[in-house]
DNA sequence: ATTAGCACTCGAGGTTAAAGAGTGCTAGCA
DNA sequence: TGCTAGCACTCTTTAACCTCGAGTGCTAAT
């Protein structure tokens, strides 16, 4: 294809990207660095439509550009403007003094990314897959309360108050905790399975009925640990953009965890995907620029935003980059202390 | 004023509320159980207007009421429809095998308002000055790594992870949650301030240097302690509503908590507030029903519903009544298992 | 006090006309 | 062969205009 069709095209993404409103050929004349018509200009715009880069909302109107004019902007004619020190500094501040808790980070990023970005940002945690349980410990409340704590590898903790029939002796408590502590310790949350969990009832023997609130809350917790940690947030900032359907937005916000497939499939890299490539989108007519960050040497979460597909790429993309680059060195300092 | 006049107001409120339309007079004239004419209901309605209880769009519209006339209604006109008891058994299965600590209670709660009245519900916490400080725990979990626990008399529970310089002795670590579990214990949040903390760091003496990083988690968790804990959910459902601003239903959504304030100012006894009556109101045009629960004897949080004006009144206050008074029972038998 | 009747107001919705942006095509030019 | 000027054509947008109907306020009669 000739060279001045794709400048044609990067010409009118741009333009798109900028102003929104389909793009006339007067226009990309002007904007072209070799000095052509407009009338050659609309030649090149007709053939880049019939190869599907192009189209038209209606015969009068300017060209937008297709999926597929997208796709060839971003992997091949698209030229990213690096990140300044100053825009730099400017999210290292955000990332700066936050509670390393991998929790806390995470939700961070998602605000940060969100507000940068102008779009919904989603943050995946590690993938559960990869922690282990530390601990778990039982901690006598108030008249017959308990509370449960399960630790993992990964830093997180969970917590949950039971209430029992009558209060144990601190002989049923030591064992339970003892119990737990010899069996669970060290499990991955992937091996864990039900009949795991059934077969440590059954090997408690006697004990087992007295403590069996006890035990229902420690499959709950394990159950809390499994769910892949997502947070999202700046779903609002897609309300302003005219092109996104209200209640497709509506329907994303209220669907939240549909992303997370889609975040969990990823291969490492950045990468940009559309809803028309994928019926798994949650929301039509948008774009998702993601990328997985690693804990130490191993892939750990995802990170990314969701937005429409006229997205200002050359600038986001290697916002992410950079964002991703932060969170996986957050994340392995953890990870170095955790482990060694 | 005349009887006949009040009913015609309470049938218009009625009717906006149904319809969200501006009622004309044949309707009315239809509606009333006095059989009078059209003409006879434009005088009567043109009073109402002149009070202030009524209001046109437009000359040749339909009336709608004013935030007055809503308040005359409320407060003297309305009927209010019990709930019957298939309501109330939906509404107790919605609550029913919830996890009894009060943030899941609570949690759901938000849900189950917004479902059923299609506004946006909230509920804030018991109020933390009423609750006191039960446990402190110190749980090591890796190296260098210590797991902070604070649990209250309300059932709340905070963690947080530590990274310490050095590991600890087990002196250290004994040291520490003995002197903590002594001086915190049965504190009141309310009179946890930033000069008692000091006054026990510096007591601490010798220790007082290297526990650094766990004095100031300490402090941390107690700061999380004592914000009210507010939820709030179907925020989605406002934007359904056309006479709501878009910006102004955004506005609210980024500064929920902004509604703390007037859930904590209320009194006891179910109340609504409209936004032309204070001018706190995060959002335009709305109204917001609330009540407070108890615990026990005691007044604690605050349960509501915000939407706009044009709210069905009639049934949703029977609603949280019925609601507050369960919730209030839920959280009593927390209560008594806690502090008997 | 109530009501029938009637002129009046004003918005909603549809139609028409003009303006403007942009195209596709053709014919001429380097 | 590739580029360009010119022009007719298409389609949207905007505004002006019209009509319809709902609803009112007033007046005069009951």
């Amino acid at each position: 294809m000739d060279n001045r069709k794709l400048k044609v095209l990067e010409a009118v993404v741009d333009e798109y990207i900028i102003t929104g409103e389909p793009v006339g050929s007067k226009m990309i004349a002007q904007k072209l660095d070799v000095a052509v018509s407009p009338a050659t200009v609309r030649n090149d715009m007709a053939v880049l439509e019939q190869l599907g880069y192009l189209e038209q909302p209606h015969t009068s109107a300017g060209r937008i550009p297709t999926y597929s004019g997208y796709r060839l902007y971003i992997d091949k004619l698209m030229t990213t403007q690096a990140l300044s020190d100053e825009e730099k500094r400017e999210l290292d501040e955000y990332l700066e003094g936050v509670d390393p808790t991998e929790e806390a980070l995470i939700e961070s990023a998602t605000k940060a990314l969100a507000e940068i970005t102008k779009c919904a940002a989603v943050v995946s945690d590690i993938s559960p897959k990869y922690s282990v349980i530390t601990k778990v410990e039982v901690i006598p409340t108030g008249k017959r309360m308990y509370v449960l704590l399960l630790i993992t590898s990964s830093g997180s903790i969970k917590n949950k108050v039971c209430r029992m029939e009558f209060d144990l002796t601190s002989e049923q408590l030591n064992f339970f905790t003892e119990y737990m502590q010899e069996n669970l310790k060290g499990v991955s949350l992937e091996e864990l399975s039900n009949e795991m969990m059934e077969k440590l009832v059954v090997a408690m023997g006697t004990y087992m009925v007295t403590l069996t609130p006890l035990i229902q809350g420690i499959y709950e917790l394990t159950q809390g640990l499994k769910e892949l940690d997502v947070k999202i947030s700046g779903e609002r900032n897609l309300l302003s953009y005219k092109e996104m359907n209200q209640n497709e937005i509506i329907h994303f916000i209220e669907n939240k965890n549909d992303v997370v497939r889609l975040l969990d499939e990823s291969f490492s890299g950045i990468q940009v995907m559309f809803s028309e490539e994928d019926d798994g989108f949650v929301i039509g007519n948008s774009s998702m620029i993601m990328s997985k960050y690693k804990k130490g040497k191993k892939t750990a979460g995802s990170l990314g935003v969701v937005g429409p597909m006229r997205l200002n790429y050359s600038k986001i993309i290697p916002y992410i980059e950079y964002f991703t680059e932060k969170i996986s060195e957050m994340m392995s300092e953890d990870d170095d202390e955790i482990n060694t």
